[in-house]
DNA sequence: ACCGCCGGGACAGCCCGTTAGT
DNA sequence: ACTAACGGGCTGTCCCGGCGGT
């Protein structure tokens, strides 16, 4: 067990240390030999636990995507009658929707040009999948509090959520000035939708 | 005259070649080898139009734009007294959306990953805004005809409707099996909050 | 005679920026493109009046050489009777040797490693050629003022101090914090060479 | 200690290909293609050792250096009561400052228009400042076997002698049908000066 | 099993010079 | 005289495989 625990060390300090440099210069312009600075770990070393450059970055986002999942689920388990703190922690997480800075942002938006790639796909098809299944389950849940009428098409409005937030993580690298939709505009919206009729 | 002429040219074969390559093998895997002989221009020559390949690929964005606008702004000037024509339209494009093989889907995709460079960052700016432009645009003229009504925030359902289409845009490229909210819904939806009320 | 006129004006707007480059960064480092930008000239204009990049550093090499003879004439026709002022400019030249900011010196440096281009070869040819002339001037009227004495050969003199002078020229760019060998020793030596005997 | 050994072959190698290239076109019209069919390298394997093309050629001249030492060293440890045969070296020495065809000439014209780039101004600086350690050494050992007067500033007369032969090495590449000053010339103008009281 | 050095091939962008055109 | 289009060559970088050692 001392191998696999090592593993995940390395592997972990990969991930850490790329998360950084995404941080000071972006996804796109980091090279196999800022990582290999970073880390310490050589090449061959660095090929040794992922196939290539973009696989880093794809782990990067199920991470990311793990911690999200853990969050919802640790709420749910805490079985909250009440639906308020869920739709809190709902706004939280919108919050980074708009956040330039959000390393999720970058990493999407860096992936998104490279699906050729298959570990690249599967980890934006699993990113998607589980956010609109995450999504349901929200809204499933909030119907199960009487909070959300039945008459809302789970299914749907999930996804419609899903492709809205989708579309606020891609605007927040652009270089705007101002928006009419912030991720507080969202999180209004949301409510609007899901209480009507 | 002749030289701005045989500019045009030559700078319409290098957008259209690239359009053909991005058709074939996706943007990510286009090389400046594969644009120099579909173009017959040699690299030099085409370093003389653009200063990078993104920038070619962000031309294409801005000419995909462009000849939105002038579709747009022809139905306008028609001065189409129904509003159901526009609506027609819209409901077209919108079908754009879903379409991995739509060459605006493909190439955005790409650019989004390369935001650092200042023109691509400018090609995808003017792309949003003027999307929304474009959606508030309609909207006013939709209350204008009295089919939409006056109450609806034009500005933030505007981008809302921009944003959502983002997300479809970006979406069209996961390898998804099936969808519950396609481009289908999304007119439907954009129908629904523009009556509402 | 207009047209000749402007002819010369351009080029030495040609040679004057290309020289301001120089000091700003080196000759190595300098493109056409600055060139242009700095001149305002297109490329085709520059290539109108130079065969090549390098043929401007010859020619600033030869201008650079033009002044000095201009000088030397300027003395030489003034009839100094003694030989002390004479004496006097030279000492003067010959602290330049060691300046590594002299823009003849990095010209030099630079056209050394280009000999094999044609007229890069003969500028550097008549720069060795005429600075011997002019040392051989200068010893020659040395002697006839009596100063130096007949019994020094002097052929195999004069080229030894252009040898001498050549060796601190190159020398001037290396990053040396103290040398036991300066201009001044420069001068006292030869001055130490022509007295002996 | 197998991986030692290959490396100092491929780096051999390297080293050994360009200078017949130099001896065969001159080092300007060098091209990385030519090294790597020479050398049967590919582009990655020599980046792999070297940082740019340059610095091959500051290895070369560094190759050269050491050469020199190393033979001057075996005649010192030789011990030679008499001062005859260091003389006699330094004569052979020099006869190749003259020679056109002398790879150390070519490579220091070559570098010397390029010492804006750090590894090249390091591999001059060294090369000049060895040269006058190398030449302050010899003399103080004529001083020592009684060959050279005591009289003779060491340090000034070593440099002088270095900048002569830099100059010599720097006019080796001019086209000139005849000179005055050969490195005969030189030689009796050593044994001149350090005969001199 | 893990790691590191050697090596390979591809690519983008730059840069100089030429030629067609005004 | 001057401009702009164009050609192709070259460098250094980059990602990644594979052998050899530990």
């Amino acid at each position: 067990m001392k191998q696999e625990e090592r593993r995940q060390h390395t592997l972990q300090l990969l991930l850490d240390a790329t998360k950084e440099l995404i941080m000071e210069k972006g996804c796109q312009s980091i090279t196999m030999k800022d990582i290999m600075e970073r880390t310490g770990l050589s090449k061959g070393a660095i090929f040794h636990y992922v196939q290539s450059k973009d696989e880093i970055f794809a782990w990067i986002l199920q991470e990311q995507l793990e911690k999200t999942n853990a969050r919802f689920n640790a709420e749910i388990e805490q079985g909250n009658r009440s639906f308020d703190s869920p739709m809190q922690k709902i706004a939280e997480s919108l919050a980074l929707l708009d956040d330039p800075r959000d390393v999720t942002n970058k990493v999407l938006a860096y992936l998104l040009g490279r699906e050729d790639q298959p570990p690249v796909a599967a980890a934006l098809k699993q990113f998607y999948e589980n956010s609109v299944h995450f999504s349901s389950q929200w809204i499933r849940m909030g119907q199960q509090h009487g909070v959300i009428p039945a008459s809302v098409d789970t299914a749907a409005t999930a996804e419609m959520f899903v492709l809205l937030g989708l579309g606020m993580r891609v605007r927040s690298s652009f270089p705007l000035q101002k928006v009419s939709f912030s991720a507080q505009s969202f999180s209004e919206f949301i409510a609007g939708v899901l209480k009507s009729k």
